[in-house]
DNA sequence: CTTGGAACGGAAAACTTCGTTCCGCTATAG
DNA sequence: CTATAGCGGAACGAAGTTTTCCGTTCCAAG
């Protein structure tokens, strides 16, 4: 398979990847800076979605398919209990659909088949939870909805690149953790802290 | 002190609190809505303010001040020491300095006072951290950079009314602090949890 | 070869949003 | 009574954004 048609389907990945990159760092960036980082002209994005909200709802989806996608990994593994716990936690945060999912929504009108995928991703989380409740290893008096706001704290974490973010962020998650588990034990923080510089490097327009 | 002048000099009041209010809330409000939310009209605004930006200068100045001193009185307080650290976290979540202070940073160009205000206000931070550490009672690996993150993980914490929000962000607040003292000490969670209800709150637009 | 049309690039149209200005009005100070 | 400080809000102009549109390219079928 080569020509045109091959040069389409490539970037019908090469537009989603983008748009999911541009969005993630800047849920209000304009429609040409994703075609602009796919390496695409607008009117390829127009032939793919017929109107922003179409890309923005089909990112939304694809965001909680992979939160699922984790979930339900998480929910296979039957091994230490907190372990697994802590995976789904990490895994979560790497796949960073907080960001996509909870800040694009209410920018657009929610479809049914979005509808249909928060609840399984609510229900997945649930159940998750319930269990390392039942274990004994998760702190009993953070509730469900607790781990849903303490994801997107873990997402609100930006600084510098994609992958000192991606550093920061499970350093964090590492404290979180931390205060999570019963009985408690303290392991020492993965990365190196941020520097004094990173954090004045957001002062200067 | 009545008449004309009086309800001059009360507008002042208005509009700052109105303007700390929208922008705390978006720091991208559009100056009408600042007008409205004070209750005056937009001539009231830049018969005060030469622009936006010199409003927002304004804003951002008043909340290091704000951090400034709330740190100096951390400072003061001899006792417990630990005590005397988490009573500052507590006192700078609620001073809500971070929401205005660091997203609005990069929307304008700094003047020399407020670089000023920010060096003290870093330099008061460290000393806090410094003298945490020192006591022993603070969790060694943990840097003055990550604390001034942590502050913004809070500050992301956005859920209902002003009052709720507070209450969730003094929750997660307890939460990281059982993570961050030493020896470890494992205390109640303050706040009811987030409802479910509240959470999908959001998804309607 | 030729050619129909899918896919594309990107300029321009159409629209939105926002900061700022301006003008007419009101109520007070003098 | 009058000059004017202070104000409300419509009007304006500059950006910025979404969407359309049209000329071009390139593959594949005849």
């Amino acid at each position: 398979m080569s020509g045109r048609k091959a040069q389409a389907a490539r970037n019908d990945e090469l537009i989603l990847k983008a748009a999911r990159a541009v969005f993630t760092a800047d849920p209000g960036a304009p429609i040409a800076a994703v075609a602009e980082r796919a390496g695409v002209g607008i009117s390829a994005l127009y032939r793919r979605y017929a109107s922003k909200e179409d890309l923005l709802r089909k990112l939304c989806l694809d965001g909680l398919e992979l939160y699922i996608a984790v979930s339900e990994k998480a929910l296979d593994d039957q091994g230490d209990p907190w372990e697994a716990f802590a995976g789904y936690m990490r895994g979560i945060v790497d796949a960073d659909s907080s960001s996509l999912t909870i800040k694009l929504a209410g920018t657009f009108q929610p479809t049914p088949e979005l509808g249909a995928a928060a609840a399984r991703a609510s229900e997945l989380a649930t159940r998750i939870h319930a269990r390392a409740v039942a274990a004994g290893v998760l702190r009993p008096d953070v509730t469900t909805a607790d781990i849903a706001l303490l994801f997107e704290q873990m997402a609100s974490v930006k600084l510098g690149d994609e992958e000192r973010t991606g550093q920061l962020r499970h350093r964090y998650l590492a404290l979180l953790l931390d205060a999570l588990r019963r009985p408690a034990s303290h392991a020492a923080l993965p990365g190196p802290a941020p520097e004094d510089a990173e954090l004045s490097a957001r002062w200067v327009p």
